[in-house]
DNA sequence: GGGACTATAAACATTG
DNA sequence: TCAATGTTTATAGTCC
């Protein structure tokens, strides 16, 4: 059966509550990633505890963690990321938007060991107590319009992204250094970042325009001298937030319900208001996360709203990540490095200078 | 059931 | 003339 937008099987935060600080496994494991991409994790704070020395972090392992699942959360990534090659679930979020807890933000292995299209990345790993594996379920699209193609040609290895076309625009001006993009600058980013659409039937550069031109969240201004044809597309500041919010909104593949333990329950939940969906889904799932996964979903929140969204969780979940802005500096061409500071702007994520 | 939102398609006008 | 861009209308699926 075809996802439902908005449908929400259960995914439930009853009695998820993680204990203080932050597990140091989980900490583990945050500052053996960054160190095997070839960067640092500077600074860590879990609820206003600072943690900046990683070597002192115990690196016993616990390869019982091989049937883990891996959760990545790109700090100031709000969602301009490439789907996720189903065949990696290891590196994917799915199974934290199988949780509900999150939606739309999906990384495969390469993604992370390449490290070039986001400024920093934090891997969580959680034991697969609660959900089974996400390869063992089928990933689901977005909803298709009857009129979209059944099924995408075999040549299309990545997924259609879960994100309205008001998002993916939304994500490239942000992501421009000028705030302001043409509309085949703004082509060229989705495919860049969504090879979906290299592949996918050119109806979809119709759909911008035609999202580009209806959104009210969208302006268009004075061409530049030298751009030649078409104008510079910018979003209504007024309207940030909203589209902001929208990434909150996206679809999330149905999830196989399972009988869980409901005997617990979250008392502090995410304000309705802001997020609707979360807290819906945090109240009414009947299989709670475990606290790694609830701090996961966090860490991602911290990210996407900014780290002032966590006053809105229980304090446990607060956590939030900060990189050294030196890091970004290998970055070769400066697009993404400028792309990955808009962003991390964009989720009020500020890189530390180097001591 | 209806409104809102979104995706898709198509027609047409404008522009370089 | 042509292709890219921009606007508008129509249709349909989904969610609330």
């Amino acid at each position: 059966m075809a996802p439902m937008r908005g449908e929400r099987g259960g995914s439930p935060a009853r009695g998820a509550r993680a204990s203080l600080p932050l597990p140091r496994r989980l900490i583990r494991q945050i500052a053996r990633h960054v160190a095997s991409s070839g960067r640092s994790l500077r600074r860590l704070e879990v609820s206003g505890r600072v943690i900046d020395n990683f070597d002192d972090i115990d690196d016993g392992s616990d390869e019982s963690d091989m049937e883990t699942q891996t959760a990545v959360a790109c700090a100031g990534n709000s969602g301009n990321l490439p789907p996720a090659d189903h065949d990696d679930d290891l590196t994917s979020l799915s199974w934290l938007q199988d949780k509900n807890l999150l939606s739309g933000i999906n990384l495969t292995k390469s993604d992370i060991e390449d490290s070039k299209l986001i400024s920093s990345q934090v891997v969580v790993k959680v034991k697969p107590s609660i959900t089974p594996p996400p390869s063992s379920r089928v990933p689901s699209p977005p909803r298709t319009p009857c009129k979209a193609p059944p099924s995408p040609p075999a040549v299309n290895t990545h997924t259609k992204p879960p994100y309205s076309f008001s998002c993916l625009i939304f994500m490239a001006i942000e992501a421009a250094p000028a705030r302001a993009l043409p509309v085949k600058e703004i082509y060229a980013w989705i495919v860049r970042h969504f090879p979906y659409f290299k592949h996918a039937p050119q109806g979809w550069k119709n759909s911008v325009r035609h999202n580009l031109s209806l959104n009210k969240c969208f302006h268009k201004v004075a061409a530049a001298p030298g751009l030649g044809k078409g104008s510079l597309w910018t979003v209504d500041p007024q309207h940030r937030s909203s589209l902001l919010q929208a990434f909150g909104r996206q679809p999330v593949p149905p999830v196989e319900v399972e009988e869980q333990d409901t005997s617990t329950s979250v008392k502090n939940t995410p304000d309705p208001q802001l997020f609707p969906y979360l807290a819906r889904r945090l109240a009414d799932a009947r299989s709670p996360p475990g606290a790694d996964e609830y701090l996961a979903a966090a860490t991602v929140l911290a990210m996407k709203y900014g780290p002032a969204v966590l006053d809105q969780l229980p304090p446990e979940a607060h956590l939030v990540i900060s990189r050294c802005a030196r890091d970004e500096h290998s970055y070769s061409g400066g697009e993404e490095r400028r792309t990955a500071e808009a962003l991390l702007n964009l989720a009020g994520v500020r890189p530390h200078a180097p001591s």
